[in-house]
DNA sequence: CGCTAATTTGACCTTAGTCAAATTCTGTGG
DNA sequence: CCACAGAATTTGACTAAGGTCAAATTAGCG
């Protein structure tokens, strides 16, 4: 007996379903390793599954004009990735590239779709998953446009912490630049001021957060 | 013979549906009229159903902690509202106010859920529609993130020219400064700008695109 | 241990935001 | 149709946030 649907029990779109539900999956489901900095998949490519994240972080950003990447998410473990283009005929619109290595279950596009069509709680899921994160996309918007990039910091760093868990956020200061949407200079001189002010602790790469009410007050509402 | 149906072929969501499949929703459907200034949802309150828009158009937006509206996108007719948040049980985390007097037909939360459920193509078309707006505000923020004010501006009128047709651009300049991401007193200098370099003709609230080959290149690629 | 890449610091400057005042529009009532 | 009040738009002066460039320092890895 496989042990691939428990593991797809613990992703976000597939919780909530029964081991009975999901193993006719299992045959199909395909274990992958990447390594540090790998490319999961790239912006112009054709999707050909998802990818079930079971361990590692990446990150999925857009390249601008100039070829600076804006960081529109860090996934963790437990994020499924690709489905969002999977429903249309089109290619990516953004890159995933591993921050570690990972190791991810790759399902499909066929057997993803037909899992979409045949489970009604599945579909339910994904609708209610899109629309979350409009929602999200929204309030991201909303902030890149109208807080300062000291708030934007604040406000990203709690963000990650919910990503890393226990563990320190661990990006590099370009990343985090790009993810805060800023230069890295300017990054790198709040992130002082940060310290310096004792809400966060820097151990060179990794960061962890001291004082969260603090970071929510400077973030804003 | 209602003529319902075949006003939602003109959806966006609902094009390529016949009229026998839309038959079934004509009972159902129910005509409403907004004023301009009229509040078609808004933040905070639950979805009870779709908005198909037939004409006018709406500014969906978000108040950020100041109370500042940040402009997400503005529909024209054709488009479908509150369909991103009917699939939750949440409430919508945006406001949509109509920018004109507006001709709208509704269809209730159960009567469109119950179409997505039996109709696979009307499924496939809603998950294609949200994909493809993760991805437009995946392209938002990076814009929002890298590029000037100047940049943002060509961006935005060229995407607003869409949504207007033929018609000149028609929004206050508040409206149009909350969409770029401005100050209105930046946006009205830039305006004042590219009206000097032949780029736009402004009649006050009126904007006509006189050179979209330039707004492009100011745009950036 | 040394080399390369990443990070940090410093100096400078441009973009765009703020505040206040002036001007122009718009709709309403006479 | 005109006058007027209030709102929207525009202009000006000033300021500050944050970007850029170059140089110095540090970290990470073979």
């Amino acid at each position: 007996m496989s042990t691939t649907p428990t593991i797809l029990q613990d992703m976000g779109i597939f919780a909530n379903f029964s081991q009975e539900e999901l193993g006719e999956l299992s045959t199909h489901v395909q274990h992958m390793k990447f390594p540090k900095e790998g490319v999961v998949f790239e912006e112009h490519t054709y999707p050909k599954g998802v990818y079930c994240l079971a361990k590692g972080k990446v990150k999925i950003f857009k390249r601008g004009d100039s070829g600076k990447e804006q960081i529109i998410f860090i996934a963790g473990a437990g994020e499924v990735l690709g489905f969002r283009t999977v429903f249309s005929e089109e290619p990516y619109r953004l890159s995933a590239e591993a921050l570690d290595d990972l190791s991810i279950y790759f399902i499909g596009k066929e057997d993803f779709l037909n899992l979409i069509d045949e489970n009604k709680g599945m579909r339910n899921a994904v609708l209610r998953e899109l629309s979350r994160e409009l929602n999200d996309k929204a309030l991201f918007i909303t902030n890149l446009a109208q807080k300062s990039v000291r708030e934007r910091l604040a406000y990203s760093l709690l963000s990650l912490a919910d990503v890393y868990g226990k563990e320190p956020i661990n990006l590099s200061r370009e990343d985090l630049a790009n993810y805060v949407g800023t230069a890295t200079e300017t990054l790198i001189r709040l992130l002082k001021e940060l310290k310096e002010g004792g809400f966060i602790g820097i151990q060179t790469r990794k960061l962890t957060l001291l004082n969260r009410k603090g970071l929510e007050m400077i973030a804003g509402k």
